[in-house]
DNA sequence: CGGCACACGTA
DNA sequence: CGTACGTGTGCCGG
């Protein structure tokens, strides 16, 4: 922080040490000048702009056409470019949200003639004309603002940056922290403690502070003394040339050793040499440039910074010309979270003003609470800590019930206690399609009603699916989160909770005790209340991004069909588990064995720290990829270390052992998992996670059965464990089946870019890498190698997570060249796919946001990142998601297809497992036929593409044996 | 004990 | 410098 240069001294006394700069060190009356740390106002910060030099940016750097971001992005579809606007109102909504002003304006220069061009004609010539596009984004950029309410001064005859300067040093007088945005460095003349200059960098929004230490840092001299300086070197973007063979440094030491440009001129003759001739010479163009980099800060302007306070914008001004721009919602939203939102609904309310929680306990207690008004009733599972676990699920001990409307009401329902008229008058709501119902948590409370032998109906939301639609990418759908986040709601915490805060004991629970604690359930009748509250909202907002189908007709019911998977389990062999797990120890051994024996002391190969230690500095191997730690171990880098050693090295050896050892210790973990999640029916009931991917696909946790080893030979061992079940409930079941779509994701591609050669491939039939091969390298489809087609196919998936020349290249071990030119021969053959992807990125940009076919976003808001790095990620996002994304709608819509055709025609095989484009089913005895019909037709008709769904199916003892 | 980094399994 | 996940281990700091 400190700027000590050479001729930086300090103030003695040191808690007021203030450094300074002494200059005219060669004149009779050498200067001290302060140079001031920066005062930091947060109550007064005033946010001056140069709305022409961020504009101007702001429009160069989006016309630069990214890799998959190249062609006609930002322009409407009536023509309009609106990269100036775009980017203009990108970076002023990253500058409030960062710096957080107080007060804002906007200044532009006006058309016409200035001071400057008059008193110099040449001023600002030689600049390349303004191109076509740029004309008519700047009054779009002042509509905006004024939509916004940030007023814009400007002064006839006047420069922006004169405007800026006047404003910037009123507002120091009135002690704003002052922050200048300007492209033009002569704005570093208006530094001081009260005021910083903020320059773009590469980007517009790569924004650089400059204060009076940044200045003295970069160039040796003080800020008021930059336009001498500026003078003595000539200003390129100005046409204005300076002295020549004087750079920045020449300047900075003149001005130190005889003070500013007037002084210096004075004692021009004492200055030796070739470049004190220069400067005699060019007196005159440096007192030129002198007077023209002056900026005016006096001039009359009609504007009082008091009225410039940062506006709360009007949300329908706003839309107005967004809809006009064509701008998407990624931009709005962040353009309100930095500005605020004028009008907004009323902010918390405090009291929902719910009375006594009510408990029914008669059959007509409940249907006279449920009779009380209309609108849907939230349901909402209660739980004790002793809830028995049957397999797949826990059983419910009782339920709040609750509604808001004009009087919110909630009710409780011991599920114990109940006796048989109340469970039936339970019964008959909860199955009663017409009586609408908000389940919190559908999936849970699908299960727990089932185990009770009760039918869920007429479910019109669940809140954390709705809300997961809006925001696939949260981390959390807690009804609390959710409250304060899209209500701004807050609910008090759980008493508990407040205590564990409060350093206090977790109270003991003792069987007398009243269950629920009067204040547990007083809570969660308030949090019932309220996410009817937000359950209507969510619906409202999923109305409005066209996605209630996918909520209704997708997600609500998909719920049931997951619980009911979950439910059922899988079965898995004990005994081979066992003796897979011996198999797997032995391995490990041996392997561990051989690696320990090529080094000195023994190490942890579970260790990449140690790992490290052994393999780059005992044994010398050569360095691998960089990460945080040092250098990878992984799989990858070992393997190319293994390809590069002496085989009969001690080196190679314990690579040779490290790779054995970790396969089979992977295997071995996530056997022994599996031993750990067979459940007492013999089963593993895994649970899918329903809103946690963020493209619209399911996962699996609590074992992830997911990620079940298929590629190698022992992994396959694995797969071999999950058995078809024994009888059941009087049921026999004779196989597993496996039903799985013959490269969904690439036909997704097709479909979605049209690509006539693509869609004929999938039409023909035959084998998709074969046939792409064949285009690509000009041969007959017979023609293509092995080599060939697995080039091909790693570069189609490639493509559908955007991969670049670069990754191909490295995945395939080949040269960038190649890979660049495998690249571009695959778009010559498939061209619409590359427009595709380059449509998918742009428009995403614009919208804030991926959809699938059936409109499922994925929001994106690091598009417009000026992070490279996050905007890169974002971007591969954004090529993925809709594939993928479309992908997951799909066979969500099979399996709602399977389950219903299964119910219709009485069949008695359920659905076990999905594993993303693959669907388990165990078949029931003579059923065989039946299922693999329903599971072709239903995976195979869940989607009209232009090409074929292909689906396979395979039968088998084990899912193994299902999948040859 | 929680959280991070690493490694690695699947689609 | 290839997307989307979940899990186990080591290791750090609290």
């Amino acid at each position: 922080m400190s700027t000590t240069t050479q001729q930086t001294q300090t103030d003695p006394s040191p808690e007021t040490a203030v450094p300074t700069v002494t200059v005219g060190t060669e004149t009779d009356h050498p200067v001290d000048v302060e140079i001031p740390r920066p005062v930091s106002r947060p109550d007064r910060k005033l946010l001056l702009i140069d709305g022409h030099s961020l504009a101007f940016r702001a429009f160069f750097a989006l016309s630069r056409a990214a890799e998959y971001g190249g062609g006609p992005a930002f322009v409407t579809s009536d023509g309009r470019h609106t990269e100036a606007v775009y980017g203009f109102v990108n970076t002023l909504v990253k500058l409030v949200r960062e710096q957080q002003p107080t007060h804002l304006v906007v200044s532009f220069d006006l058309d016409g003639p200035t001071l400057r061009s008059e008193q110099y004609e040449e001023y600002k010539g030689g600049r390349d004309e303004t191109p076509e596009e740029f004309h008519g984004q700047v009054p779009q950029i002042q509509r905006i603002l004024d939509a916004l309410g940030v007023p814009v001064v400007t002064a006839e005859g006047h420069e922006a940056d004169d405007v800026l300067a006047t404003l910037a040093r009123r507002g120091a007088e009135q002690d704003y922290e002052v922050l200048v945005f300007s492209g033009d460095r002569d704005a570093f003349q208006m530094i001081d403690d009260h005021v910083t200059v903020v320059y773009p960098g590469r980007t517009p929004s790569d924004l650089k502070h400059m204060d009076a230490a940044a200045v003295v840092e970069k160039y040796k001299i003080p800020p008021r003394h930059y336009p001498d300086l500026a003078a003595l070197t000539g200003e390129q973007a100005d046409n204005l040339p300076g002295v020549p063979g004087v750079g920045a440094g020449f300047a900075a030491k003149w001005i130190l050793a005889y003070g500013g440009v007037d002084s210096l001129l004075e004692n021009a003759d004492r200055i030796k040499g070739k470049k004190g001739e220069a400067l005699r010479e060019h007196r005159a163009a440096v007192e030129r440039n002198r007077r023209l980099n002056r900026l005016l800060t006096d001039l009359e302007l009609d504007v009082d910074l008091a009225d410039a306070a940062l506006p709360t914008p009007d949300p329908a001004a706003v839309e107005e010309v967004f809809d006009d721009l064509e701008f998407g919602e990624g931009l709005r939203r962040r353009l309100f979270d930095a500005f605020g939102r004028a009008e907004e609904e009323g902010a918390a309310p405090v009291d929902l003003g719910l009375g006594d929680v009510e408990r029914p306990g008669t059959a007509e207690e409940l249907e006279r609470w449920l009779a009380g008004a209309p609108g849907p009733v939230v349901l909402h599972a209660l739980h004790r800590d002793d809830d028995a676990l049957v397999p797949g699920a826990r059983e419910l001990s009782g339920m709040v019930l609750a509604r808001s409307g004009d009087e919110p009401s909630a009710a409780f329902l011991d599920l114990a206690a109940a006796d048989a008229a109340l469970d039936a008058a339970l019964g008959r709501w909860l199955a009663d399609e017409d009586r609408a119902k908000v389940v919190v948590g559908l999936k849970d409370v699908w299960k727990s009603l089932a185990v009770r032998g009760l039918l869920l109906a007429g479910v019109v939301d669940d809140p954390q699916l709705s809300a997961y639609l809006l925001q696939p990418a949260r981390r959390s759908y807690e009804l609390e989160a959710l409250l304060e986040d899209r209500l701004g709601v807050a609910v008090a915490p759980p008493a508990d909770a407040a205590a564990a805060a409060a350093g206090g004991q977790q109270e003991l629970s003792f069987d007398d005790e009243p269950w629920p604690a009067p204040d547990a359930l007083r809570r969660a009748a308030e949090l019932a209340v309220a996410t009817a509250g937000l359950s209507e909202h969510l619906l409202a907002k999923l109305e409005e991004t066209h996605q209630t189908a996918l909520l209704v007709d997708l997600e609500l019911p998909l719920a049931a069909v997951l619980g009911s998977m979950e439910l059922a389990g899988i079965a898995v062999d004990p005994e081979g588990v066992q003796t897979l797990l011996d198999d797997f120890a032995r391995v490990i051994e041996q392997a561990q064995e051989e690696a320990l024996a090529q080094i000195a002391e023994p190490v942890n190969l579970g260790s990449p720290k140690q790992l490290q230690q052994v393999m780059f500095e005992e044994l010398g191997l050569p360095k691998t990829k960089k990460i945080k730690s040092g250098y990878t171990t992984d799989a990858d880098a070992v393997a190319e270390l293994l390809t590069r050693t002496d085989p009969d090295s001690k080196g190679h050896r314990f690579l040779a052992g490290l790779l054995a050892y970790r396969d089979a210790n992977k295997l071995r973990q996530t056997v022994e998992g599996l031993q750990k999640a067979i459940a007492e029916d013999g089963r593993v009931h895994t649970t899918y996670m329903q809103n946690v991917a963020a493209t619209g696909r399911l996962s699996s946790t609590n074992p992830n059965l997911q990620n079940i080893p298929v590629r190698t030979e022992e992994g396959r061992r694995i797969r071999a464990l999950f058995v078809v079940g024994a009888p059941s409930e009087g049921r026999q079941y004779e196989a597993l089946l496996t039903a799985d779509y013959s490269q969904i994701e690439m036909r997704i591609m097709a479909h979605l870019s049209g690509d006539a050669a693509l869609i004929e491939a999938f039409r023909e039939g035959e084998d998709l890498h074969r046939f792409v091969g064949s285009k690509i390298f000009g041969v007959a489809p017979a023609d293509v190698t092995p080599e060939m087609r697995s080039k091909v196919k790693a570069m189609s998936y490639g493509l559908v997570y955007g991969l670049s020349s670069f990754g191909l290249s490295k995945q395939l071990r080949i040269p960038v060249d190649e890979a660049r030119t495998l690249m571009s021969d695959y778009f010559t053959r498939f061209g619409a796919v590359r427009d595709y992807l380059r449509g998918v990125v742009e428009e995403a940009r614009r919208n804030g946001y991926t959809a699938t076919i059936d409109g499922r976003r994925r929001y994106l808001p690091d598009l417009s990142s000026d992070n490279r790095q996050l905007r890169s990620v974002a971007e591969r996002a954004a090529l993925n998601a809709p594939i993928q994304g479309s992908a997951a709608d799909i066979i969500k819509k099979a399996m709602l297809g399977v389950a219903r055709r299964f119910r219709e025609e009485e069949l008695g095989s359920r659905m076990l497992l999905q594993v993303h484009d693959e669907l388990v089913v165990e078949v029931a005895a003579g059923e065989r036929e039946a299922v693999e019909r329903v599971l072709r037709e239903e995976m195979g008709g869940a989607a009209r593409l232009t090409v074929p769904l292909e689906v396979n199916v395979g039968v088998g003892r084990t899912w193994h044996e299902a999948a040859h």
